[in-house]
DNA sequence: AGAAACATGTAAGGTGTTACATGATTCG
DNA sequence: CGAATCATGTAACACCTTACATGTTTCT
């Protein structure tokens, strides 16, 4: 249910409109944690038949602006100091890596350069990222660098293993 | 739709029956694509409908053993030479991260220091793993070894990330 | 004889994706 | 005035989890 922690999160920061919490998921949390349109309203609902937060302003265009109630800011509390118990892994990528075997190694070469490209342009983008703004304000400033951070290391670390994968099959024969 | 994918990889290696799948996503496949009994065996009477597969043989206690049809095999075929579009990202523990500045900071450090704590013990496994089976061999063996090397330098990075995070929040100070 | 392992399946409920549907307000 | 942006919502369908339900065969 992180989705709805991700929520109660973000309107930790201020009231919002779920117009508003999109944005902010398409944005900061792009790197972290997707949520569409209809998943951010649906849930925003939930939550509010649920006691955690209520609609505490309306304005133009039928907007809604939520806040976190007591219960919410609780509930955030509470799962933010709760060991995260291990996710189901499911990474689409590495499935492929692991039935690379069966295509012949040029292929399969083929397929390790093309993620170590990615990378380098990943690398790229999230370092215009770094460069863009200032990261020494507001607490969600501090923990945005440290996400950042992970995601520049883990880019760097998949495409030096990419390099080292290209180096495990053999080029030039066929399998 | 990449759970269907796993089984054709795994059932182009051998014929298999579900309950033989379910040990190879339990063992093999771990640490790379889960999935459960029910999943199994429903995904495999879709596959079924679908001419992917089909009943090659019976066994006792009703054991279905399933065999690749050249349908499933060209399907296989096109998945890896498709390139993977990048995946919904979703990380519950970086979630948490994001929002660490909620905490006051000695609760912050602690989240981190268990993160590194348990990037040790996944490090462990790891290597245990590596060194308790020959990775010379046949196809799948080449492959399940670069997921291996991937899951290790994954786990370091991280374990690396928590003790360079420790470092940016102040010890001693509340938030 | 009893336990462990083998073996398959269904149902309810949660979560996520895509597409559809609609309209108001602001800015140039 | 027209385009972009703001703003919310629903419906169908796909996928995943958990729990229930049942029975056979092998091994000690």
């Amino acid at each position: 249910m992180s989705l709805r922690h991700a929520l109660l999160g973000l309107l930790s920061d201020r009231p919002s409109s779920g117009y508003d919490l999109m944005k902010l998921f398409d944005t900061t949390l792009a790197n972290v944690w997707r949520a569409t349109q209809s998943q951010v309203y649906g849930e925003l609902t939930r939550m509010t038949d649920a006691g955690l937060v209520d609609v505490s302003a309306e304005g133009p265009r039928g907007r809604k602006e939520y806040s976190l109630r007591p219960e919410g800011r609780a509930e955030l509390q509470r799962w933010l100091t709760t060991p995260a118990q291990p996710q189901p892994l499911r990474s689409e990528w590495m499935l492929r890596v692991f039935f690379l075997g069966l295509l012949p190694s040029a292929q399969a070469r083929e397929q390790l350069a093309r993620i170590a490209e990615e990378e380098d342009e990943q690398i790229a983008e999230l370092e215009k990222l770094l460069g863009s703004r200032e990261w020494t304000g507001d607490r969600l400033s501090v923990s945005g660098r440290l996400v950042l951070e992970y995601g520049l290391r883990g880019s760097a670390m998949k495409r030096e293993w990419a390099r080292w994968a290209l180096d495990q099959i053999p080029a030039g024969r066929e399998p």
